[in-house]
DNA sequence: GCCAACGTTGGC
DNA sequence: GCCAACGTTGGC
C-alpha cells in the first residue's frame, strides 16, 4: 500500500491560464514557474496522482476553483529555452536545466468557486499557507485536513 | 492603483 | 558575505 498522497495547491492567473483552459486541454505543462522553492516542490516532492487544488490569483474573485492531479514526473521547462517566451531564462541550459515542471491534469471544476473570503471563514483552514499574509509561493503543500475541508466545502456549496 | 512581503541582483 | 536597491507577486 502506498502512503497517503501529498496534496498541493497551485496558483494561476485566470487571464493567463484558467481552470476552464485546463478543463479544455485535459492536461498541461505547468510552465513558467521561476521560483526555486516552487521548483523544488515540483521536482522533488510531487508524485504522479497527487491531488492539486487549482487557485485563481490576482483576479476578482480570487478562489479555489477546482481540482487537478499531478500527471507526470518532473522534467525541464521548455519555455526556459525559448528566446521568444516570456519566461525565457538564458541561464538555464539544456544540459543543466534550471527550471523543472510537472504536467497537471484536470479532475474537476467546482460548480461554485470557493472564494477567498469564504475560505478565510473556515476554522479548518486557519493555518492554510494560501491564506497567510504575504504568502506568495505559487506551488504549495496542502495538509490532508485542509484538502478534506476544501472538498467538503465544495460539496456543501455545490448546486 | 497602492504597497507589503518577499526574492534576486550586484556593488562592495 | 552583507545588504541596499530593485523587481515581482498578489491581496486589498
Amino acid at each position: 500500500m502506498s502512503a497517503r498522497k501529498q496534496a498541493w495547491l497551485v496558483k494561476t492567473e485566470p487571464d493567463v491560464y484558467s481552470i476552464d483552459d485546463l478543463a479544455r486541454d485535459g492536461r498541461t505543462m505547468w510552465d513558467g514557474v521561476r521560483n526555486y522553492q516552487a521548483r523544488n516542490l515540483m521536482r522533488d516532492d510531487m508524485r504522479v496522482g497527487d491531488p492539486v487544488l487549482i487557485y485563481h490569483s490576482n483576479t476578482d474573485p480570487m478562489a479555489i476553483v477546482g481540482l487537478g492531479e499531478v500527471a507526470s514526473e518532473a522534467y525541464p521547462d521548455p519555455t526556459a529555452f525559448d528566446k521568444k517566451d516570456k519566461h525565457f531564462d538564458p541561464k538555464s541550459k539544456a544540459d543543466a536545466p534550471t527550471w523543472m515542471l510537472v504536467d497537471i491534469a484536470h479532475v474537476e471544476t467546482f460548480s461554485v468557486p470557493l472564494e477567498r473570503d469564504l475560505l478565510k471563514q473556515q476554522k479548518a483552514l486557519e493555518g492554510m499557507m494560501l491564506l497567510a499574509k504575504g504568502s506568495r509561493l505559487s506551488v504549495q503543500p496542502v495538509t490532508p485536513a485542509e484538502l478534506r475541508a476544501v472538498r467538503a466545502l465544495a460539496k456543501k456549496r455545490a448546486r
